[in-house]
DNA sequence: GCTCGTATCTTGACATTGGTAAGATAGAAC
DNA sequence: GTTCTATCTTACCAATGTCAAGATACGAGC
């Protein structure tokens, strides 16, 4: 069965997703159309919504996708650091590789293009996986990710801010620099002196300034 | 002469500019539409093409009016600093309670709705200021800010980029409290963080991680 | 193998939107 | 007071998101 004359797909969603994807990839979700990833599959312009409510909908499963890879390549890049006390930087890195590398799926993922998120719970489950990778990292460093519980939620926060500030900048060509090679070295930096924050806020519970 | 009821407007521009602002605040910049814009300030659907040049324009003009404000906010509040040393983390707290006070607006003024900034120069020019802003506060409280320039660039960013983390991540509700207090106070937990790490690393300028 | 129910896809339509063009109006220059 | 020009309106266009109704084909039951 031929897939280009049949008159049903086959496997139209997945083919919907793969062309969301590289509109998204190739001109931004502002300029994503239904009917233009329609065209794409090769699909009349209401196939779309046999398979999601409405464009939205297609927008959070490809921001969930987006989620999973993200998760997937922190994971992958911190369980290969060459030293375990680096894997928490590694994590940052990928976390920031990850955006400059896709940036307007990125931004799907974060902006406001999907107005309430709470209507997605799959997306939201792949939200705080991601979320849950990073405190991982950080307990595994042997920062107190799960200790006392305002502390540990303060500290894991605070990475979180750090990678994901230095992404949004970077792709938003707040910051000049763009390539991959230039963000990654930009992320050491950044975590570098974050790092060193981190263990002194461990050894020295309160700087005083805001107790 | 009656605004309401004369042909010409008077003030067509800055009601514009308000109607827009108010329906972002309301409704979030993906609803918005010159349209109803246009029927907020009772002139039909084309007017507003005298004065913006497309709705791009629009947004652009007013996440200018944004990055004024968000500079004016840092400027204040960190000039109101009990002591100098704390203008730093005052400038931070700004920075994130003007997110978290105006969540839609300051998504206009760095999300990608905004195809192209560089196609709006005074918009660059305004968010450039505001970046100058936080450069200048970091100068003043004795961090390099004009010193060996990498390292300084390197500082300033990792100002930045916590900041703006903190601030996506509160307005994007991927963090749970949202109200003005605890922004606040999370702000400053975090800054203090980050703080700790900003002085070891002024005094150990390499972690050996990078290098 | 044949019928039939159902999921999938198409055609057609509607309201709304961003944007342009041509005409109407009023304030300003002289 | 006439004329020029900026401002505003009406009319229109193509494109979009979404829905409704009809066409098609796959799979269950006989």
């Amino acid at each position: 069965m031929d897939q280009e004359t049949s008159y049903h797909h086959g496997d139209l969603r997945r083919a919907l997703l793969a062309a969301a994807h590289e509109t998204i990839r190739t001109r931004g979700a502002a300029r994503l159309t239904l009917r233009e990833v329609a065209r794409a599959a090769k699909v009349s312009h209401a196939a779309p919504y046999h398979h999601f409510k409405n464009k939205d909908a297609l927008l959070a499963a490809v921001a969930e996708q987006g989620f999973r890879a993200l998760r997937q390549a922190v994971e992958a890049r911190s369980a290969a650091a060459a030293r375990p006390a680096l894997a928490l930087q590694e994590a940052a890195v990928a976390y920031v590789l990850f955006a400059v590398e896709h940036p307007d799926l990125f931004r799907v993922m974060f902006g406001p293009q999907l107005a309430d998120k709470s209507a997605y719970p799959s997306l939201q489950a792949e939200a705080a996986a991601a979320y849950q990778a990073v405190e991982e990292q950080l307990a595994r460093c042997g920062l107190p990710g799960e200790g006392s519980s305002d502390r540990a939620g303060h500290l894991a926060l605070a990475s979180w801010a750090v990678m994901h500030g230095l992404a949004m900048l970077l792709i938003d060509r707040q910051v000049g620099e763009v390539n991959a090679t230039a963000a990654e070295d930009l992320a050491k930096h950044v975590t570098d002196i974050f790092w060193l924050g981190l263990s002194g806020y461990h050894a020295a519970p309160d700087s005083g300034s805001t107790g």
